[in-house]
RNA sequence: GGGCCGUUGGCGCAGCUGGUAGCGCACUUGCAUGACGCGCAAGGGGUCAGAGGUUCGAGUCCUCUACGGCCCACCA
């Protein structure tokens, strides 16, 4: 239908700020088309070639390379007339004065009368707070009702089985306890909820399993800021430790309530009995066992090596939490704890004196300070400049040391002076250099970032600030050369933003190789299946390189490892030596290891104080929630979970590690399936960051928000005062109206709508409110239906068909049950952003546009048995859309569903246990849906001529159907077409087949199988018509040889459905070339007369 | 340094195994009240980043370039 769709306005008027003909091309534009097409095929001059000569040999072109560049000549053309074109629209337009937006009215926040837990009760649609959409009013009550209802309970057979269609289960992945929920977190549950609810709707047994994650660092760092804030500088020490676990504890159950109650506003059908905190006694049981299993096979042990210290949180950190900041050169930045900016991203050369002569030796560092803990200077042993050096010794200015010069291969001759100082114990490098040729390791730093007293006069003073005094001290002893800028990377704790110090500090630390071969394994093989693609790319490049795993760090919430350390009199000392720790789940287990381990000796027990690293626990999530290491009905049942969908910024942090862990201790793997979804970031492309104020709460998007609200919740922040300026002058740009309330219904659907697979999603309000737009239309279509079923209407048993239905009703039904097949097509693969477009083009431009309008006329003019069909069909369509949308809008949804009456037998409670549409053939009828697209065609036609002639009234219109069965369809859907036709329609005649069409009508071409006329008003000009069907005429005929030259050079192989397709094509635009000339034809003849 | 991704109408995005570009917002015109103005109808707007290649045919496949972004990496 339609085959006019991209003509231009038939009556010439204009519709735009310009009419007529694009205006000449200028002198410049035409020129420029010429040396297109004139020009060399590279179209620039070569090097080496004087512009003007343009008589060089010129190499023979083939015949196809003449016709690209023609076409290519043609194309350049076209733009550039375009441009012309478009230039001239700019000019002509003028600035439009547009009414502001009427603004609604804001009604006192809705009460909800429905007792807490109880079923809803449904007011009247005529209610003030009823008549239109209002997300507040549709998502009140529902979900207390459904968790008391417990219909978020998994489903098992009355012998605790597993349903026969299997089950389905997600283990949330757990928010941080202390984070409040963003917009990614929305994300996250939008798509595992939809996921769940679809499942479960499908009848399989369902298990969503809530929690949170303890956050161990992030946690303590929150908590000690408040307490240093809030309580005049108090620190952790101060409040000792199991005063300030307590406290964490009372903080961690303030946090924890809120975000549960976010993930209830956004509907999450989580089983809140099963609800999980990777602290809890079995998470912490599941914790111990882990470690000690592991701690006994030998796979994780103590080592005391270089880690990432960072100091302001006084913990090492695994490589995943350090941050590489590139610096291009000399660069300032803040660092935590000083006042002025430190510069990072030079080197600063100085010479040390060797001992016994008066020769120097000059050496290169990017971090000076470091040279108080210098033991060595390595140079290339060939190098001529330095061979006679070898085996003397540098004597270090600063303290009493003297720096033996030895040959490393490893040094570059080329690169800086060709002479290394080496820093063993805070340098990787310079670790091995120095295990190597067994030099001293001097550690200078306490944990706090200050010098110890190894660094002689420096001690006490801040890193930083030696590096200036250190410096300067050289300076004045002629030691000091100079700087340069040197690119770099420094690395940056990603919580603190501190410069990470590499020190020497003895930690557990888990072998990764063992656990990762197998994890590699079952991702190649497919056991676990990673989506997208490209995730999994990063997954095995990641694991095939990974490091072992420090596990320790120096904090006190979370869990404390289960390690103590044996010192047996006149031993070593503590954490000296690795062999003296035994591991075990309790002290009594412990003394027990160590008596047999030592036996007959006598010995103290002393607890390592330090932590686990977060991710030690949230690795054992997929089982640990499900109840092991106890062997509980959950996870002999529901383990391994179904799939674990998450942001892939946490693949290496958490999925990765649930893989490894999973395998090792329950000899399984924890999901089959993994989702990663995409980064949410701003309008602009920018990362979410508290700092730059952009980071939206879902919470504000549901309730709706005032640009003040949110300009002030920058204030309560701890941001600086220039950058609460920026986030202000952004959320303003981002914002100027506030948000409106559009509801969690909406923002669901938004969310899983940007699920595309694709890239990053810039997450733009205007989105959700279009969609709760949407919702809104939802609302009405239902409130129509419900308005024009009768009182104690009953729908019929079955939803399947009569027989008997009418062909909008058959084609509804055709287009409901071909939504269904998309919908569960694109769920089971994962293509979100597909169901949620399916949908939406179901309820906007199949029920409400089309079927709804026309069941109208149906319901009105009909017998009583044919309204009563259209009726029931009514039912079924808007009945079944209400459970297909379901999954992802579940408040709404169950608000009208509940509205609806019942099929007799049915006494399903919830659309949350409602089942899930399916394709059914005996819906299918795709003539059916053949047959009324004609019909659709055939009345947009006469809608298009009606505005395009502005015909207000009266209008009469003749179908002229080209084939007897199209003759057969447009006679017996008159009416139809007729009340699709809108309201400026007076009558539709259909013509017969060779019935000669009227004087005065203006044509519509619908397709090969009709046309659509329409009685010009008033006294018709027929020149003016001639001049309006000439360009069309023209348009058609250039279609008609395009198409003709296309067939022509199709290929031998090309597929007979595309040939079919084609040449459907052709006959298409011929139909269209004819309607226009024998609509020509009449007005040149009715100028005769 | 290594790896990956993106570039499609003014803006935000879809486009499956190659068959001649769609959607939402915005824009233009017409419609005020028995579902919906949070709406309906009719329209306008696209050298699919650039260059080359494969092909009868490229937004889609290959190569290179530019711009933007991400991840990983111990070089003084």
């Amino acid at each position: 239908m339609a085959l006019n769709a991209a003509s231009h306005n038939p009556t010439g008027e204009k519709t735009g700020p310009v009419t007529g003909q694009p205006p000449p091309l200028s002198s410049e534009t035409q020129s420029a088309i010429l040396q297109a097409a004139n020009g060399d095929i590279k179209g620039h001059n070569a090097p080496g070639q004087d512009g003007g000569d343009q008589h060089g040999e010129k190499k023979q072109k083939s015949a196809k390379e003449l016709a690209k560049e023609r076409q290519k000549a043609e194309k350049a053309a076209k733009f550039a007339a375009k441009q012309e074109k478009q230039k001239a629209m700019q000019a002509a337009s003028q600035p439009k004065q547009k009414e502001p937006k009427k603004v609604q009215e804001k009604l006192p926040p809705y009460q909800e009368d429905t007792p807490k837990g109880q079923k809803k009760i449904l007011k009247p649609l005529d209610d003030e707070y009823h008549k239109a959409y209002i997300p507040s009013v549709v998502e009140s009550a529902w979900y207390d009702w459904w968790e008391k209802e417990g219909f978020h309970h998994p489903d098992f057979t009355p012998e605790g089985e597993v349903k026969e269609p299997g089950s389905f289960v997600i283990s949330i992945p757990p928010p941080n306890v202390t984070g409040a929920l963003h917009i990614g977190h929305a994300l996250a549950t939008s798509l595992q909820d939809a996921m769940i609810r679809w499942n479960r709707m499908k009848g399989l047994t369902v298990l969503y399993v809530p929690g949170c994650d303890h956050a161990g660092i992030s946690t303590q760092s929150v908590v000690e800021n408040m307490l240093y804030n809030r309580r005049n500088g108090m620190t952790r020490h101060d409040l000792g430790r199991e005063k300030f676990v307590e406290t964490v504890w009372e903080w961690k159950e303030e946090y924890h309530q809120k975000i549960n109650r976010v993930m209830r506003r956004l509907g999450g059908s989580m089983d809140w009995s099963r609800e999980a905190f990777t602290m809890d006694e079995n998470l912490s049981a599941a914790v111990r066992q882990t470690f000690v299993q592991l701690h006994d096979e030998g796979l994780i042990y103590r080592a005391n090596r270089l880690v990432n210290w960072c100091s302001k949180l006084t913990t090492a950190l695994s490589n995943l939490e350090v941050d590489q900041k590139e610096l291009a050169g000399s660069t300032k930045l803040d660092v935590p704890g000083y006042d002025k900016k430190i510069e990072f991203g030079s080197i600063w050369n100085f010479k040390y004196p060797i001992d016994g002569t008066n020769e120097t030796i000059e050496v290169a560092t990017t971090r000076p300070e470091t040279m108080l803990g210098d033991t060595g200077v390595a140079v290339h042993p060939e190098d001529p400049r330095y061979k006679h050096l070898l085996g003397r010794k540098a004597k270090h200015p600063f303290v009493d040391r003297l720096l033996p010069i030895f040959g490393d291969e490893s040094v570059e001759m080329g690169f800086g002076t060709g002479a290394v100082k080496i820093t063993p114990a805070h340098d990787l490098n310079d670790f091995r250099r120095g295990k190597e040729h067994n030099l001293e390791f001097i550690n200078i730093l306490n944990d706090d970032g200050t010098m110890n007293a190894n660094a002689g006069p420096f001690e006490g003073h801040k890193r930083f600030d030696v590096r200036y005094s250190v410096i300067s001290e050289l300076e004045k002893l002629g030691l000091y050369v100079g700087k340069k800028d040197n690119a770099m990377t420094i690395p940056l704790c990603s919580k603190s933003k501190d410069v990470i110090e590499p020190m020497l500090k003895p930690q557990w630390w888990m072998e990764m190789k063992p656990l990762a071969g197998p994890a590699i394994d079952v991702v190649r093989n497919g056991e676990i299946k990673i989506m997208p693609e490209t995730a999994k790319n990063t997954y095995f490049r990641w694991m095939e390189n990974i490091d072992d795993w420090c596990l320790s760090r120096q904090l006190w919430w979370g869990h404390q490892v289960p390690a103590w350390y044996v010192k047996v009199k006149g031993g070593p000392e503590y954490d000296t030596e690795p062999e003296y720790w035994v591991c075990a789940q309790t002290e009594d287990e412990a003394r027990a290891k160590a008596e047999k381990k030592f036996p007959g000796k006598d010995f103290t027990l002393e607890r390592d104080p330090d932590c686990l690293d977060t991710w030690f626990s949230s690795g054992l999530w997929p089982f640990s929630t499900l109840g092991w290491p106890k062997k509980t009905h959950d996870f002999e049942k529901l383990y391994p979970t179904s799939i674990l969908e998450t942001g892939w910024d946490i693949l290496f942090f958490w999925v990765a590690r649930m893989i490894f862990f999973g395998l090792k201790m329950t000899g399984k793997v924890p999901f089959t399936e993994v989702y990663c979804h995409s980064l949410i970031r701003d309008s602009e492309g920018r990362k979410m960051s508290k700092s730059l104020g952009n980071v939206i709460d879902p919470v504000d998007i549901m309730d709706g928000i005032t640009l003040k609200a949110l300009n002030d919740k920058l204030a309560v922040g701890n941001l600086a005062p220039k950058e609460v300026e920026r986030a202000t002058k952004w959320q303003r740009s981002a914002f100027p109206d506030g948000i409106d309330e559009c509801g969690a219904d909406a923002l669901r659907f938004s969310l899983i709508n940007y699920t595309t697979g694709g890239g990053d999603i810039n997450f733009d309000v205007k989105v959700m409110r279009s969609y709760r737009n949407f919702c809104n239309k939802i609302y009405q279509a239902t409130k129509f239906v419900l308005g024009n079923l009768p009182e104690n209407y009953m729908p019929p048993a079955q939803a399947g068909k009569t027989g008997r239905e009418s062909l909008p009703e058959r084609w509804i039904l055709h287009k409901f049950t071909h939504a269904a097949k998309k919908v569960n097509t694109a769920l089971a693969q994962r293509e979100f952003a597909q169901a949620t477009q399916a949908l939406h083009n179901y309820w906007l431009y199949e029920l409400c546009d089309v079927y709804i309008e026309n069941s109208k006329s149906i319901i009105r003019d009909g017998t009583a048995e044919e309204s009563a069909s259209a009726r029931n069909t009514l039912y079924t369509a808007l009945d079944g859309g209400l459970r297909m949308m379901h999954p992802f809008m579940p408040f709404l949804t169950e608000e009208l569903w509940q509205r609806l009456p019942r099929r007799p037998n049915d006494n399903t409670k919830s659309i949350v246990i409602a089942s899930y549409p399916q394709y059914e053939s005996e819906l299918d009828d795709a003539d059916s849906s053949d047959a009324y697209e004609l019909v659709l065609g055939c009345s947009k036609g006469v809608r298009s001529l009606l505005q395009d002639y502005n015909v207000k009234e009266d209008g009469k219109a003749y179908v002229q159907p080209l084939s007897s069965h199209a003759h057969a369809v447009v006679s017996s859907e008159q009416a139809s077409i007729k009340t699709l036709s809108g309201k400026y329609i007076g009558t539709v005649t259909i013509l017969r087949q060779d019935e000669s069409v009227p004087a005065g009508c203006a044509v519509y071409p619908v397709s090969v199988d009709a046309r659509v006329f329409l009685q010009l008003p008033g006294k018709v000009d027929a020149d003016a018509e001639i001049k309006r069907i000439k360009p069309k005429v023209a348009k058609a005929a250039d279609a008609v040889k395009e198409q003709e030259k296309l067939i022509g050079s199709l290929g031998e192989s090309v597929r007979e459905d595309v040939r079919k397709k084609e040449e459907e094509n052709l006959k298409a635009f011929l139909s269209e070339q004819r309607a226009y000339e024998e609509s020509l034809a009449r007005f040149e003849e009715m100028k005769l007369q």
